[in-house]
DNA sequence: AAGATATTTCTAGTAATATCGAAATATATA
DNA sequence: TATATATTTCGATATTACTAGAAATATCTT
């Protein structure tokens, strides 16, 4: 992952309200969450969460599927571990090496 | 890890020059990298680097230890495993249960 | 003490983000 | 077609953050 990727990834997450959105989507599990529920469960006005929604499908965290009326969100767990991995990378290769 | 300091911690991983010099110190070591060198390294100005590793000290992922004129910014490792455990807290458990 | 080195604080202009009610859109059902 | 449900878009305001030059502070060396 791009830098510039992680860091835009990172700061989406960097929000009480989206990362709370975000954390129960992926407890939630691969088959995804109706906005609807979301806003129950996190009592957020509708205008908001779809705000905070948006944002986190913008950086590829989340993707959508819809049915009938009802709007799926679904966490990209794959878009999670890259981030993970990327903060991680390198770590201490320079250990007792001051370039 | 409470998710108010979970979000604060991310937010502030959330840019590019602060992720810059977050891996910086990550890719450094435990013994840490004094500001000069990150300044140097990634060319930022003293003052916008100070204001960047002051939000990092001030969130708890980086601290700071004084040898004479040289400071070194030490990566605080296990604030970043818990910010890591904290995004992979109870994935998936309500996978095909929804409530 | 004077000068050099390392880093921070001050300041201010610019830009981005958060919030949510009201109105609009999309889809289903009667 | 009329109504209900699900979600988004619009719009306006308020708050917070980014940037970097200049001045200040801290420590070391001579």
């Amino acid at each position: 992952m791009k830098l510039e990727m992680a860091a835009k990834r990172l700061a989406e997450l960097g929000h009480e309200t989206r990362l709370k959105i975000f954390r129960y989507l992926v407890k939630g599990g691969h088959q995804g969450v109706p906005v609807g529920e979301i806003q129950s469960a996190l009592d957020v006005p509708g205008s908001t969460l779809s705000h905070h929604i948006t944002r986190l499908v913008s950086v590829g965290l989340v993707e959508q599927r819809r049915e009938g009326r009802t709007l799926y969100c679904v966490p990209q767990y794959d878009e999670l571990h890259g981030l993970i991995d990327f903060l991680q990378e390198e770590c201490c290769v320079n250990e007792n090496n001051p370039s």
